[in-house]
DNA sequence: GGGGTCATGTAATAGGTTACATGATTCT
DNA sequence: AGAATCATGTAACCTATTACATGACCCC
């Protein structure tokens, strides 16, 4: 049901978004990953970028136009979307839009063990990150403020207001959770299920 | 500040976790996983036991404690956990309850570059995502009110609870961004800057 | 003009996934 | 008994990350 991407890796996608722009060699591109604050969506170092180049060129989405020696720099390669590349960004995102995919947050997994913690401690570590959320959230806010004074339109920001969206609700979350932790019947079963190990 | 973990992979995580119960060959490790519903927040295939089980006893948390042979099935050898694994295991889960790490949903990714599709084509793909989140949550509610019907207390379900507190964050924020697209003035501004385009 | 640090890329290594293998067991 | 499927593991292949390399520019 779900054919698999040829360049599964998201990077790819944001490759070929700014090639449909204009041709780039690997660290033009990063460059502009990282201008438009697009980094903070994709999770990539500097030699993925030379990675999904290549994968990217063995798929026939992208093609090497230039090899430009200035001389002083590396050579650098340009590369150019191809006609297939164009195709597959506009499938691509549309899918990525219209189809939820199970994320794994590393939260999640944490959470399914917590009952190994004693209450208290729980509380704890969690009253420790609802304090980061706030943060977190906060430093959100401040970057899209100040995007926005810049004169960026909404639709650039609207990652970083799901990401908002995201944050707020689990911080939510959190703050229910340690309500319930800390009801004596908690920390009573825990005891009498938990209290016998090392 | 963040020191690297020794296995980094969260499926190590629950690995450890079981085995803080009993020594276990990584087969039986899986049917647990996938019996305790675990699969759903980790990351997995059934190789991937194999190798993380290998990286554990590289890394000194866990120690091969025999090889049965029960001269029918294949090999199988026994995995114990030591005194190290189980300080990995109590370390490891604080800092990832206390600490949130960034994540990189690819909803995100689509978003950034949702100002590529024409506004009626984005409403529309999102009007799906809409439904299929619709369609989690109903799923996530039905299986935690099944187990709780067979008496799983509320800690062990604390992870889909979370999950569904996720899923409406982003339905609510779907809806909202949907609304945001049908106004006129998007469109127009939509035609202007990308008008331009083959 | 030697010490950072940009700019740019390659190579080595570790991690993870897919494909393959093989002897039970169970079904019809 | 042959087919399907379970139980279990290994090997081959891609992917991604870390480490290494190298020439310019820039700063006192």
């Amino acid at each position: 049901m779900e054919r698999r991407r040829k360049v599964p890796n998201p990077l790819a996608l944001a490759v070929l978004a700014w090639l449909l722009w204009e041709p780039m060699h690997p660290y033009e591109l990063g460059r502009r990953l990282k201008q438009s604050g697009q980094d903070r969506q994709i999770h990539y170092t500097r030699s993925s970028l030379y990675m999904v180049m290549e994968q990217l060129t063995r798929a026939g989405f992208v093609a090497p136009q230039e090899t430009v020696r200035d001389s002083a720099r590396p050579e650098r390669t340009v590369y150019a979307i191809t006609d297939e590349g164009r195709h597959e960004v506009h499938d691509w995102l549309r899918t990525l839009l219209a189809q939820p995919r199970q994320e794994y947050p590393h939260f999640a997994v944490a959470l399914s063990l917590l009952s190994l913690l004693p209450p208290d401690e729980a509380v704890e570590v969690l009253r420790r990150r609802s304090a980061a959320l706030a943060g977190q959230i906060e430093e959100t806010r401040t970057t899209v403020a100040e995007a926005r004074a810049d004169g960026l339109a909404w639709i650039y920001l609207v990652e970083e207001e799901y990401t908002i969206a995201l944050l707020e609700a689990e911080r939510r979350f959190v703050a229910d959770l340690i309500e319930s932790l800390k009801q004596p019947d908690y920390a009573r079963s825990w005891q009498e299920t938990m209290g016998d190990r090392t």
